[in-house]
DNA sequence: CGGGAGGTTGAGCATGTTCAAAGGATGTGG
DNA sequence: CCACATCCTTTGAACATGCTCAACCTCCCG
């Protein structure tokens, strides 16, 4: 990415892991009790720390049901015959990866990007929220369907919008996410990805998204400085992906409607 | 499509509804006992027709929270600003379409495309099934990672393979979807698609649909005939759209070994 | 410093699009 | 049950978006 060689001292700002991220995020979603908090905070340890670029599972192949993300960037992916690879999803701090990847023998593969801390979750874990955690349990459910908007959102991306929709639905996308585990300060967001991987998960090469950048910098709609990219102008970039408001539900609560049919 | 004067007489397969797909597709994942089945089926009534080209729920605006497929197909979808459309997903007979249209404000739209007979689902009634019906919960899991799996090979699809390889896909996910219900006979499936509508599903125009098929049908990958359509090399088309068999654990019970962490 | 990874740039190329027009199939009302 | 209107498929030619390949540059890190 661009780097500036006047970057002015970078705000201190909460961009990195402070606490439990997965409880952000559902509190979105429901007022969490003391109890589910601590409930929730036990679930996160203990943890493990992972290197950079080190595979978590490889297609398919897991010895581990599932983990949550605590910090760090990871990516799901797939390696294609002809060399190629896309990119699924990315994790990144607060989600929980499902292990539904050796579940359905689907040949993802899940890697970290940075330096990443993950704690292990076992199926146990799972149906005892299942059974005796319903706040939680709610939460999740939530949480699951928000992940569920997020891919079809994506097939739309890929399906219909040009190099530059993609880029900048992914970019609100990932802005959304972090301010959701309170990972973003203003617009701003720790982002570690190479062009290649944008690249990778988008369906472009490296060369059309280092065009579209240069075009948004230029356009100021977003600066990068080191590894923190600065969203200057959400609205622009919307307008261009083609999405109002309100899509995703990220950071918001449901719609009163929906709470009242689940509740 | 293209459609052959001297069509013979079709046999007379069973490609039309049959009993509760639900059912069918379950069966897949859990054996159902007697009494599983006579909660299926009481859930699957009343049902409701509708005729062709109807929208069910249009741009998230929804009153009502879900419903299952028993006859026919419908597509989940979104139109663009600019006019375009993407087809997220299509709606066979066994598939319950889960509300998240309203749920998570997305703006998607689900419309039949051949007429259908739905069942509409209360959250009530899941909610039933979470707390008392333990066999179907575990199925309805199952067939859940299913969808997600599908979702998630949308992606590569659309990211990474050329106009070939996401027909080809396509068609595959389709055969082995249907085969699942006990809608397919071989290699044969009734399928109502139009050649726009294929190419909205897979982020492409009519025309180059058309193209692909009309290779297809020269190579002999597939004939179709009125609206039935029939693929005579399931293997060629795995091959161009470069994916090995178990892909998406359609039509075959989960692994062992996961069977073994959920239970 | 020197090597490597990632970013930037340009020229030629390929896959798939757009636009347009004509031929079949379908189904609806008279 | 036919006639007509409509929708779908098929085909061709010009065009555009994004790709490939290749070179060079910049920063970072040992």
């Amino acid at each position: 990415m661009h780097i500036r060689k006047d970057a002015p001292n970078v705000k201190h700002v909460q961009l990195s892991s402070s606490g439990n991220p997965l409880i952000r995020k559902l509190s979105q979603f429901v007022k969490l009790s003391d109890n589910d908090k601590e409930f929730l905070d036990r679930m996160a340890l203990p943890d493990e720390r992972l290197p950079a670029h080190t595979d978590i599972i490889v297609e398919g192949e897991s010895s581990r049901s599932g983990f949550l993300m605590k910090e760090g960037t990871a990516i799901r992916y797939r390696d294609l015959p002809d060399g190629g690879r896309q990119i699924i999803t990315f994790l990144i701090p607060g989600d929980i990866c499902d292990g539904h990847v050796f579940l359905t023998n689907s040949m993802d593969s899940i890697g970290t990007v940075t330096a990443a801390r993950i704690a292990p979750i076992s199926y146990k874990m799972i149906m005892e929220i299942f059974s005796y955690q319903h706040r939680i349990c709610e939460a999740i459910w939530w949480s699951w369907l928000q992940e569920q908007a997020i891919l079809r959102e994506r097939i739309v991306s890929l399906g219909r919008r040009d190099a530059r929709g993609r880029v900048a639905y992914l970019l609100c996308e990932l802005l959304w996410r972090h301010a959701a585990v309170g990972l973003a300060d203003g617009g701003r967001f720790r982002l570690a990805l190479t062009q290649a991987q944008l690249g990778d998960a988008l369906g472009l090469t490296s060369v059309r998204i280092n065009h579209v950048l240069k075009e948004f910098r230029g356009r100021s709609f977003l600066e990068v400085e080191h590894r923190l990219i600065h969203i200057l102008d959400v609205v622009a970039l919307q307008r261009i992906a083609g999405i109002s408001k309100d899509y995703l539900q990220l950071g918001g609560a449901p719609t009163e409607m929906a709470r009242s049919l689940v509740a």
